[in-house]
DNA sequence: TTCAAAAAATCTTGTATAAGAGTTATAAGA
DNA sequence: TCTTATAACTCTTATACAAGATTTTTTGAA
């Protein structure tokens, strides 16, 4: 089937956008095999050399992953890439392979506060599910976050029965909804009497908050993730090259 | 001039380490323009799409820079890309190009801590200059920082009239050290007396701190940087994709 | 004859070469 | 100042081979 180039450009810019339009509109959904290199370029009417330039560019962005002998898939989450990739607290040593366990305080449906709304895009009559819960490091408790994700992207996800630690692959399988990118704000708080106690703190101990607005491929932001984070034996990681 | 590889593993694999090798040993200095891409093809026994993609890694390690029609240069600090690069903080609207400005407040010269000496790799009876000072942004004071540099690499370093507030170009063009790579692990903490006088807060206020260690090319600890920022009205901003 | 294992063939990405055209930047000359 | 020439990267195409993975075919044993 051939689908000829239509848009300015360099090629392989244009090749980039339309694989990344059909990632987007879900004709290849996360874990698909892509077509080889050599069928793309038949379709598209460029030369091989030119569709793996694309597909180099979108697998440097994360949206694509190579294997050599197997072939190009788009991207999806899993529970260890989540961790690894989307998740900088670290032991004092530098372990990341500690446990990372969740319990579930609260979760409530209910109409978005108006900086929920603001955060999410949300309309001001915009309904929100929230998940409150405290992560366990190595057994102890050093996370305290609440999640708000927009209820019309996750219908249903008040009715399953378990939430496990990683939220992203349930994201991506059951509501296909696909984090692609996440800011993150670091500040440093003043803890409040509830979470100190979940923490094992005294209120007014400093914790390190972060504040995370995640997006899919599309930059439409999906959740607003703030944690509160006990530091006195663990850090957040942040490298620049 | 040939310089045929001799290495094992991949042609551009080797020549992106020997123009690695060339940068960290001094023979092609940061700001540098290096051969052309023909040029260096013909020198290494290669061809030219070898030698770019080669250095089309080391433009995205950040190693050199490429400017169609000018040629590919070894990167090089200015106070702007280390403020755009390595400074994560910006106010609450998002704000980068608030002035940020340094206020002096003491160096020593002395011999390393323990701790000194570990994090920078120094023998026991190895010596360091420090500089600590304020960092004012949009005129207020919000970062107090200590800066631990290894004084064998630093020689003169305390006969500077003037410390600039952004220090990367004058390490590189003074003394020869190029900043590469920097691990920051944060933390909240709580403020002590000396340091929150010097923000304008009370003791015991929540503080974010900032370790970083920055490092060369070819991994020398070369800055231990501590820092600790009043998070009320700025933060820590960290990208994920 | 059937089934399992091994070998061969095929597919797909990774590496490499070569060449040409286009675009950008700069310097020199009119 | 404007134009032209030169330098150098950027984009594109084509081709070939290596390496890794999968599928198909062949062979041998039960």
């Amino acid at each position: 089937m051939k689908t000829p180039l239509a848009g300015h450009g360099p090629l392989y810019r244009q090749v980039h956008e339309l694989i990344v339009a059909r990632i987007v509109d879900g004709q290849w959904q996360p874990g698909d095999l892509l077509p080889s290199e050599f069928d793309l370029a038949d379709e598209f009417g460029v030369s091989q050399g030119t569709v793996r330039k694309a597909l180099n560019t979108l697998a440097a962005e994360n949206l694509v992953v190579r294997h050599q002998g197997k072939g190009t898939f788009v991207a999806a989450h899993t529970p260890q890439r989540e961790l690894f990739h989307f998740f900088h607290i670290e032991g004092a040593d530098g372990a990341r392979q500690m446990p990372v366990t969740s319990r579930l305080l609260a979760t409530t449906n209910r109409r978005a506060s108006r900086d929920e709304a603001d955060r999410l895009d949300l309309p001001a009559n915009g309904h929100v599910f929230t998940i409150e819960r405290i992560r366990d490091l190595g057994g102890r408790p050093v996370i305290w976050e609440r999640i708000v994700l927009p209820a019309r992207m996750f219908v249903g996800l008040d009715q399953l029965d378990e939430l496990p630690n990683e939220l992203y692959q349930i994201y991506e399988e059951f509501f296909g909804v696909t984090i692609h990118r996440a800011i993150e704000e670091l500040r440093a708080v003043a803890a409040e009497r509830a979470e100190a106690r979940h923490l094992g703190l005294t209120a007014g101990a400093p914790l390190l908050e972060v504040d995370r607005l995640a997006e899919t491929v599309d930059g439409t932001p999906v959740e607003w993730r703030l944690s509160r984070c006990d530091t006195r034996a663990h850090h957040y990681l942040s490298e620049i090259v």
